[in-house]
DNA sequence: GCCGATTTGTGCGTATGTATG
DNA sequence: TCATACATACGCACAAATCGG
């Protein structure tokens, strides 16, 4: 089922061909877009003040506040109390926010959603194989190398290593020509961390074993082995899904 | 005119553990999402009015429309003008936004972000390849031939078909145990339709040879076959790719 | 088809908190 | 410390849209 009538790209007029009219909000957000587009502004820059952009825009404030919020929900625009509004950096925030909220509304099957991204997870990390080992092959990376020693040591002492995890996965696909993936992996496993507390649920996991099986991953890829890195890929996903199988049934 | 002015002597929420403050409509948002938790309510199902909200939560009404614009990009609730504001369908509209924002802001290469989304869509559809097959193993579906046959007929007479496209493509992969890739895909279809014209670009494709490759994918999957599938995506992907190709040079 | 009740959309004025100089 | 600029927030009045009688 898909949404009727929605028009995800916006526009710059105020009603669509439908005839149906469209708040002035939304045209208000157009708007501000095509401002930023129009001036080549770049993340991080200054966008004027609501007051100016009232006057510009031939709005009320209220107005571009809401528009503003908007924005800000799908981080095209920051704004920081008492400084200004600032080009925001495109971060896929907003997905997550939405597939957070998503994953711990189903009733049914509370896990549902969080295996589905897990799973996504994986199979991308799986296509991936062939290009990932291609940019790494015969190449040394320290700092990959160092986050798999950091999060070894942090299993054996017991404690989980989520931010080392997410470095880990998000490093070995920034290599890619593909910066979209990179970022939607990230993404999801923002949405993983995110929605584990939210359920509830303890989540156990072989710690040991994952933060090997990073290790696995790296040398795999540095040795140019596809079927090698996606054995390891397998074997690093295998605790979490099997302790989401069990919680299903 | 001096009205009944709260004053925050007792801050109830608001405040996160690093002292920095959090915005009143961050917070509200938060809680509307937390009613809608708390009551069960499900997509479609009638939420408060605004005025029934700023008395429930004790906020005045800019906040709860700020909260309620934010919640509205999510796609968590909808809102209909002099009706009411019901529980959205959690569609991935804000990333559609998001991405279309994104392909036609990057300045040096206009179509990096167009690519990127279209890899990622022939990745899902071969990554998916086998489930695909194995669902679709001896069946027969009249309502995605009608598809195909359309396309077909309008690749003929020289027309596009983005509607029966998108729909064929979901079609596919609503048959998974996954709906998560099939939304993706969708939202990647609708980043892609939204940015090109933006864009201003002509992306001429075959339209004919497109339209076969739906049929060829659909047997394929009837039959089983995989590998078969798969040459079918390929062939599927190669106009519109080479038609990108050529434009980046 | 008109009317009125309900509900969201819009504009405006004002007060407050915060960062900068 | 004070002053200025700005975002944040509140409240009200009216306009526009929808539905039911």
């Amino acid at each position: 089922m898909r949404t009727a009538n929605r028009r995800p790209g916006g526009r710059s007029a105020g009603v669509k061909p439908g005839g149906r009219a469209a708040p002035r909000h939304e045209t208000t957000a157009d708007r501000i877009k095509d401002y930023i587009l129009g001036e080549g502004l770049q993340p991080g820059d200054l966008l004027p003040t609501e007051a100016e952009l009232c006057e510009h825009l031939g709005v009320s404030r209220s107005n571009v506040r809401e528009a503003v919020r908007q924005l800000t929900t799908l981080d095209i625009v920051e704004v920081r109390h008492g400084h200004g509004t600032f080009v925001g950096n495109m971060s896929l925030d907003a997905l997550v926010e939405s597939l957070v909220f998503r994953g711990v509304l189903v009733p049914g099957d509370d896990l549902r959603a969080l295996r589905e991204v897990i799973d996504l997870r994986l199979t991308l990390d799986l296509a991936m194989a062939e290009r990932i080992v291609d940019a790494f092959r015969g190449t040394t990376n320290p700092e990959l190398h160092a986050l798999v020693k950091e999060m070894v040591a942090k299993a054996t002492s017991g404690s989980p290593f989520p931010d080392e995890d997410r470095a880990f996965h998000t490093g070995l696909l920034a290599r890619l020509d593909n910066s979209l993936v990179g970022q939607l992996v990230g993404a999801f496993w923002d949405v993983h961390t995110a929605v584990v507390p939210k359920l509830g649920v303890s989540v156990a996991v072989d710690l040991e074993r994952t933060a090997r099986a990073h290790g696995e991953m790296l040398e795999a890829a540095e040795a140019g082995d596809p079927e090698r890195f996606r054995l390891a890929v397998t074997t690093h996903y295998e605790p979490i899904q099997r302790s989401l199988d069990e919680r299903a049934k």
